[in-house]
DNA sequence: CCCTGATTCGC
DNA sequence: GCGAATCAGG
């Protein structure tokens, strides 16, 4: 696969949107993960939150250790001979450590409190009783959170197994209905969109604006596609 | 272990 | 220019 103007460009707006190298790879299909980052690199779009770069020295620390790590089956690593240097003569000896904390308190800190504190306010008990089923019956004003905030950071299969009867399948594809691809291929619920088709054209109306936005002149693109779009495969 | 992005360097 | 190999933090 060859970096053409589409797939930088897609590069480019999945990385500014987010997308993590190995999402953006697997969308654009043929690159690894490197490949994205490489590239991406060298399109000059670099940065974005990494974990490894949360180095921030202020005051002059450490880390004059470039590391010129020479790996590959280049050079026959002669392996230098430690030369015996300095006789067991006098070994400087470690440092004895000082312990500065010889013991800790574990009682106060550790598993279950013997006794319970008696919290004027967060007192109250959590579990009034348990209900039918096993689940916890809670009192007035214990309730917990809601839901679970946090949204699965990746995508995944999201559709179990819907009903794909009614969605248009390879072998229904005619001349009269759009041939758009919902979904990626190889999933469970892959289909096509099937709508009447824009007369002269493979796909609906809707779809054809799609398909042919990207031929359009490269500053009368519009940028709609709801991003996710259809999600990242799911292997 | 998994994930992530950064970097290097042979091609 | 490309990307596998590698590094390194979370």
């Amino acid at each position: 696969m060859s970096w053409t103007d589409e797939r930088i460009a897609t590069l480019k707006k999945l990385w500014e949107g987010g997308s993590t190298a190995s999402q953006i790879a697997e969308e654009l299909g043929g690159v690894s993960r490197n490949a994205v980052i490489g590239k991406a690199h060298r399109l000059g779009l670099k940065s974005r939150p990494s974990p490894v770069k949360a180095n921030d020295n202020k005051g002059e620390k450490k880390k004059p250790a470039p590391k010129p790590v020479v790996k590959k089956a280049t050079a026959p690593k002669p392996e230098a001979i430690k030369p015996p240097e300095a006789g067991p003569v006098s070994a400087p000896a470690p440092e004895p450590e000082q312990h500065e904390e010889p013991s800790r308190p574990k009682a106060a800190e550790s598993g279950i409190p013997s006794q319970p504190l008696p919290n004027p306010s967060t007192n109250l008990p959590k579990i009034v009783s348990v209900g039918p089923g096993g689940f916890l019956r809670q009192g007035p004003g214990d309730q917990q959170a809601p839901i679970p905030p946090a949204p699965p950071r990746r995508l995944v299969p999201a559709k179990p197994s819907a009903d794909i009867a009614s969605k248009t399948s390879l072998l229904e594809l005619s001349d009269k209905v759009c041939r758009w691809p919902m979904g990626h291929p190889g999933e469970p619920d892959f289909h096509f969109c099937g709508q009447d088709v824009n007369p002269g054209f493979p796909y609906c109306v809707e779809h054809c604006g799609r398909a042919f936005q990207a031929q359009l002149p490269r500053g009368a693109r519009r940028p709609p596609p709801p991003l996710p779009f259809g999600g990242p495969r799911v292997r």
